[in-house]
DNA sequence: CATGAATGAGATTTCATTCAT
DNA sequence: GATGAATGAAATCTCATTCAT
């Protein structure tokens, strides 16, 4: 459709490379110099595309972010109850980080700690996809589907922090060795909780002596246990 | 009680000198000139006492780390119960980076995605710490108290994982506002998960005998509270 | 000729510059500051040309020290004999400290006893010249013209080592105030001990006769003198 | 008899440390900390015995160049004959030289080329050494034993060129393996051009031709004289 | 007398960035 | 538009030397 430009072209090799070197060492010890030579221009050409080291930076989680994020925005609406949703939401931000480790590197490893990241076009896109987090979360409120006491940031913030959390170590420490597979148990501990629920006996009880929860009898978690 | 020598003292303003600056502006960014500066000793006196400006970063951490993981021995066998053992942690983390901003601010935007961090002795108190979070949620597998399936790396991860998300967010965006409120939420909803449980024994409880249980609603909340 | 790019010069004029100041002051007493400046450019410029201060240091013998070797090859083949040839290069020794005076004050009094220097590329083509006047000793021997049981390397020490003696003194103490006029003298000196007394038949031809040889004596000096 | 006071013990365990790793590293390369540290005393001990690195430096040739003159002082006069006298000497260097390989290197490799080291008490005694060895040569000269048109400096300089070259590619090279062996192939190679020619062809051949030549002994010298 | 402790004074080296061609 | 070449501006780190105790 579009054509590429060679220019195109060429702002993405720098890009390209820029993304694999800070990736690996960081932006301090990362040189432009270095850069240049991956993407087979002259130091001074990357200063044609970008104004300032930084900027080459935090240019290069645009495009991967914005093609996530769209990614996201096609795959929910075929999505039906909170649970599948916030399931998916999940698994979207796993695959990408794993499928995409360079990305995941630069992100979890250089720039979520950024002062100047918070500013940029694509941390806009990262916050857009978290506002969708957190909308799923409160629609899980608001449904009845989550209880009606809970933080919806401060669930937002389980999720996040725990995805990062095993990114990071995956990066760091090489564990676990796979991020998708993680997806699963996170999402049901999540809804269900680390305590054994008492609840089998405690809810017939409770229907013995009135209660027509037979029906609710946690239909998600079961499915969950099955699908995962 | 036990003399403070100049040595020591000078020692000590040096890494509190450099604890502040390293927390503002990061490794690269700040200099020793800077350091040195703030400590009141000249650049040289900073070689005296460490060998590079690294080895500076990496002792800065140390002490803090270690009082607090003696702290959390000290305190840890007088809880009963995994629930209260897991609130307890949790709070202990919660209070020393909300009480210790510029520490945390370095752990968790400096240290914590430095590779030669993890080679350091502050580090593998840090490790240590993890695992005594982790012994808590494998006890709680094994007594019976949390699910047989679930695994407890993956809890922990999640308990970091948040407790660290919040942190970061707390330094970089100011919200949310307070740490330490963040602590019962948390666990609460870890205990429990996010799903409306329908099933509890509080709800059969009150249903059976109409009573006000409401005292007993989250008693380890109520006696870590006693006992923070 | 050849077009001197402008690359080239400005390494040449920092060649010569270093050249001038590490002659002076050696290597640890110079500064690539004063280096620079004296060479009209920026320090940094000069890091541009060589990667280390100490690569600059061992840059600045090898042009010089290349076309030596090579004037000597040039001259050498058109003597006969090895008198000839030993005295042709003594002479060449002497001429190019002579005329290269801070050349021969950077060998002699900085490079010669640095252990690096042993591994550099300059150092190797001077070996190259050792190796000229070893083999011309051994031809010497081989030929006759010398005595069957002296060491050449032997005699190659006592050479270079008064050479570079003379060349010692005449930097620090001014004194000889010239070299070139050493050649003669000090050949004279080294034949008059090396070479096989032919003297039977002169003598022989005294007694015969009783007349005066007077006008035979040293006829290879008259020779050295036209040749040289 | 004099007793070893602890200060100038000290003193001694000073310059023992310095000369091992002056020799070693050279001036720039070796810090006073590591020589204080070999000595087993303070930095700041150092400079109570010496006022500066530099005069450090300098006493340590002092008492060992000393010694050794007064050494050649002692064997000097039991010795007749310039020939006699002057592989002596040569014998004397290189014992020196060999027995005290520190003390060779320092000189050699560090001091030799110093232009502060000539202002020094120990290069005055080296220069009495010099000396001694240049009254032998114009004594050689004066009694007809050597040349009469030599020029001293210069046989004084062949004969100091070859010791230091010698020793010096002894240090970096490690060739010869041994200098004392090398005093008699080199004195010899001297004297047969310094010497008046006493061939013993010229003698047999005087013999046949004119009855008793007895009183002819060391005809060549004369002749070399006649034909100087 | 010995020294622990402190520091002044630099020097090398690195790189992001600029600019003329 | 692309780049070769140059550099300004620092920052880390080193050490000889000093001085109070």
């Amino acid at each position: 459709m579009t054509k590429i430009s060679p220019k195109t072209a060429r702002r993405d090799r720098i890009i390209t490379s820029a993304l694999k070197i800070f990736a690996e060492k960081g932006f301090q010890d990362a040189t432009i110099s270095e850069i240049s030579k991956a993407a087979g221009v002259s130091d001074a050409t990357v200063y044609e595309y970008f104004n300032s080291k930084e900027e080459l930076l935090f240019a290069i989680p645009e495009e991967i972010t914005e093609d996530a994020l769209r990614g996201a925005e096609r795959i929910l609406p075929f999505l039906r109850g909170v649970d599948s949703k916030l399931r998916a939401l999940v698994q979207i931000y796993m695959t990408l980080y794993e499928k995409n480790p360079q990305y995941s590197a630069l992100i979890m490893l250089h720039l979520k700690t950024n002062r100047n990241f918070l500013k940029t076009k694509a941390y806009e896109v990262i916050r857009t996809a978290a506002r969708m987090l957190l909308s799923c979360i409160q629609e899980g409120i608001e449904d009845g589907t989550f209880k009606k006491d809970i933080d919806p940031y401060l669930v937002r913030s389980m999720i996040l922090g725990t995805i990062e959390h095993l990114c990071t170590r995956w990066h760091l420490l090489g564990t676990p060795s796979n991020l998708v597979e993680q997806v699963d148990p996170l999402v049901d501990l999540l809804l269900d909780g680390l305590r054994v629920q008492e609840n089998s006996k405690n809810i017939s009880l409770n229907l013995n002596f009135g209660g027509d929860t037979a029906s609710l009898a946690k239909p998600a978690s079961l499915k969950d246990t099955l699908e995962s």
